[in-house]
DNA sequence: ACGAATTGGCAAACATTATGGAAAAAATGT
DNA sequence: ACATTTTTTCCATAATGTTTGCCAATTCGT
């Protein structure tokens, strides 16, 4: 089955590393949203969602850090930091952001690109949770919550990976729907809710008393 | 009721690297062997079998490529890939070595410590038996569990060569047909459907009650 | 409290994928 | 060339997944 187009959000304000970053990434067929300013990248985080961003870590208004921290308290989207030095690299890691990767200045436009992939494709299976313990298998449709383990479906794997992905954000049918099939095929707001019944019912067969899914009005 | 130390076995050069790593995990109460040749990892293995291998891509002496291979024809004893680049996991992906995760360098401990946990949880749960009983005869294409022997065809061999030197691994029908055929011929996918259920029925001829080769749908 | 709109749940219709049987086609041995 | 084995294809059926329509339950605005 094939994959909605991957948005990746580039946060950098050098407009030169910017676009050469947007240039080889599109050619890779990613969606490409660049910002140049850290004030302006939590909301643009909040509203477009990417799958990935791209964040320098010296930026003008906000530090890379301090956006990293707060994107981690209302979303797991992966992060990928942008360091011009790599002894700072070390510090980086011990202050636990909760940032994916990092990558040194000057750096290669490909191996941002391998990166990317890298950490794209490992999204979900690095034991990063805040939650805890959580394990997400995307050859086997496959999710393990401590020592159960939940059987899906594509579709139901989906959802649960967009929603994992954004703990605390409301999402529209219509919205779920344009993530889930990559050709802005238009089905039924039924079917949505069929998924999300399903889904329900797998995760409150694994986590009793916990409900993990709420709906908005 | 107490459980068996594991053990985990360090194939790795650079020996602050390795001192790390065994400082980390000895810390989670694993037991560790540190190897630092290449030449030695073999035959390491095949004397302390460990529950698990930690092994660095680039290695004085041999590949871990290679190295990953070799195991694979005579254990299936989780192998944890070590490599510096990103841009190299992409291609290890390709040769399908039969490793069960990679890790970038540079890495944080964390990070290897979660990993092995993760890879050691996999391997308690799909129930893997270890090395002993079973021998692959690759001149008469016959395999023996235990006492009792399996003949089997070219195809029928290969097939299970491929599988069983990946537990727990997806394989597609295009990749089976890939590697079944070297000069990427192209039949039907009802071929591969016709010979996995050829297998099927000789393994549960001889190893009745016990599903082996599962399908993702 | 009432009607309108939204959501939840179910079952049936529909679509896709897997499996097993059988036979054609190709390869192999005698 | 013939018989035998192996590989490949085809088909019918079963199993699994997806989508939709319907109606009850819930929520919202007035």
């Amino acid at each position: 089955m094939a994959t909605a187009e991957r948005l990746i959000l580039i946060v950098e304000d050098e407009v030169r590393i910017a676009a050469l970053l947007q240039d080889y990434l599109h050619r890779e067929g990613y969606g490409i949203h660049c910002i140049s300013n850290g004030l302006d990248a939590v909301p643009a985080i909040r509203e477009k969602k990417p799958d990935l961003i791209l964040l320098d870590v010296m930026l003008p208004g906000t530090s890379g850090m301090d956006i990293c921290r707060e994107v981690r308290q209302f979303s797991r989207v992966p992060i990928l930091l942008l360091t011009a030095r790599v002894e700072e690299i070390d510090r980086l890691l011990g202050l636990e952001l909760g940032a994916d990767d990092y990558i040194c200045k000057p750096f290669s436009p490909r191996e941002v690109v391998a990166r990317v992939k890298a950490v794209l494709r490992r999204a979900g299976t690095a034991g990063i949770s805040p939650t805890g313990d959580i394990e997400i298998d995307e050859e086997k449709y496959r999710i393990r919550f401590g020592d159960k383990t939940l059987e899906t479906t594509v579709v139901e794997f989906q959802l649960f990976k967009i929603l994992y992905g954004t703990p605390g954000q409301v999402w529209s049918r219509g919205q779920l729907m344009d993530k889930i099939y990559p050709d802005h095929r238009i089905v039924s707001d039924r079917t949505i809710d069929s998924h999300v019944k399903k889904l329900r019912k797998k995760i409150t067969g694994v986590l009793p008393h916990q409900a993990i899914i709420h709906s908005v009005y």
